[in-house]
DNA sequence: ACCTGAACACCGTTCAAGT
DNA sequence: ACCTGAACACCGTTCAAGT
C-alpha cells in the first residue's frame, strides 16, 4: 500500500521492470567497465537489480552466456563504429586509413574492459556462430579498405588476406597497446600519426 | 611404519618436499597452460601438492600475488629467449629482425595462455616495480635493435620511442592473433614472411 | 619457520515450488 | 512464462593453534 496512482509501479517488487534480459547486460557493462571483470558476479547482478539470484538463468544459462552476449553487442558496436568512419572518409587510401584506425583505436580507449573481454572471448574454443559471424563482419572492412587501395594502386599487389594482415597487426597491436596502458607518455602525442604513416608505407607498392 | 629406510620420504605428508613455493609456481603455470586461467585455485593447487589450503598463504599473500609471481617468471623468461635471439642472429638489420619476430612469435605461440597473463596483469594498476622493471628490460631490446638500424643507416632517423612504438605494435599484434587462435590458416604458410617484411618497409628510410 | 583446521563470507548452478 | 528460496559444492581469506 504505497499510496501511489500508478499501476506500473506498484512497488520495486514485480516480474522486474519490463525487460530483466537488456538490464542484466547494460548493467554487466556498467560494472565492467567500473570495476573490471573480476568484480562481475551474477549474484551482485541480481542483488543490483533487485531480482533473485536464480532469475538470471532464466535468460543466460551461464556465466559465460551473459559474457558471450556481452561480447556479442561489443563487437557489433564496434563493426558499425569502423563502418561509419569509412562514410565520411574521403577519397584517398590515406584518409580512410587515417579514419578507420582513429575509430578503432577510439572504440578501445573508450571500451577497454569490453575489448578484452571481447577477445578473450574469441580466444576460446566454444565461441558461438553468431560471434564468429560478428568478427568476421569486421575483419571485413579491413580486406575491403584494402581491396580498394589496391584499385587505386596505393596499396602492392598480392591476396588481400596476405597484405591486409599485417594491417590487422599492427592496428590490433596499437589498440591494445593503448587498451592496457602500456604506450609510453610520448605517444600520446605522435603515436597515432606515426602508426598509420607505418602502415601506409608497409602497405605501398 | 612404511618399512622404508628413506628417512626423507617417511610419508607424503611432512613439511612437504622443500619448496612450496617454487612447487606451487610449477604446478600453477602447468594447469594455466592446460586447464585455463579460469581452472586455477589455490585450493585446488594445494589439493594437488599434498597440503593444506592454507598453506598457500604463508608464500603468497593473495592468489593475486601468486598470479604476478607467475607473471614475473614468464617476462624474465620472454626476455631471456629474446635477447638470445640476438645472438646468433647475424649481421644485417634484417636478419635481426626476423630472429627476434620469430623469438617472440615462437614464445606466444609455445607460451599462450601465461603470455595472456602477463599482459593482464601488467595492465592492472597495482603492478610490482619488479613487474614493470622487467616488461622494461624487454622493450630496451626493442629500442636498442633500432638504435643499431638507425647506425647501419637500415631505419629511418627519428627520436627511437617513436620509430619503434609502430614495430612493437606490429609484432605484438601479430603475436597476439597467433596466440588468440584469430589468424586464418592461410598465415601459417606466410604470415610471419609477410609481416617481417611489412615491419621492414615501414622502418626504411 | 611452516603448516593445519575451523570458520566466514562469498560464488555459480540446480530444482522444486510459487504466481 | 517468469521468478523465488533453499540447497549443494565450490571459492578466497583469516586466525588461533599445533610441530
Amino acid at each position: 500500500m504505497t499510496g501511489t496512482l500508478t499501476p506500473m509501479h506498484t512497488r520495486h517488487r514485480r516480474y522486474h521492470h519490463g525487460d530483466l534480459r537488456a538490464a542484466l547486460l547494460s548493467r554487466a557493462e556498467e560494472t565492467l567497465r567500473e570495476k573490471g571483470p573480476a568484480a562481475l558476479s551474477l549474484r551482485e547482478l541480481a542483488r543490483d537489480l533487485g531480482v533473485s539470484h536464480a532469475a538470471p538463468s532464466r535468460h543466460f544459462k551461464d556465466k559465460q552466456a551473459l559474457l558471450d552476449a556481452m561480447a556479442l553487442t561489443g563487437f557489433e558496436r564496434l563493426t558499425g563504429v569502423l563502418a561509419a568512419s569509412q562514410d565520411g572518409a574521403g577519397e584517398t587510401f590515406s584518409k580512410r586509413v587515417d579514419a578507420m584506425v582513429r575509430a578503432y583505436v577510439g572504440f578501445a580507449r573508450d571500451n577497454a574492459e569490453l575489448l578484452d573481454l571481447m577477445y578473450s572471448i574469441k580466444h576460446d574454443p566454444g565461441a558461438s556462430d553468431a560471434l564468429l559471424e560478428a568478427t568476421q563482419h569486421w575483419s571485413d572492412l579491413v580486406v575491403r579498405l584494402i581491396g580498394e587501395g589496391q584499385a587505386r594502386g596505393d596499396v602492392r599487389e598480392g591476396p588481400m588476406e596476405r597484405v591486409g594482415l599485417p594491417v590487422f597487426a599492427t592496428l590490433h597491436g596499437y589498440a591494445d597497446l593503448a587498451v592496457t596502458g602500456m604506450l609510453p607518455p610520448e605517444a600520446d602525442e605522435h603515436g597515432l600519426d606515426d602508426v598509420i604513416a607505418f602502415i601506409l608505407r608497409g602497405c605501398a607498392p
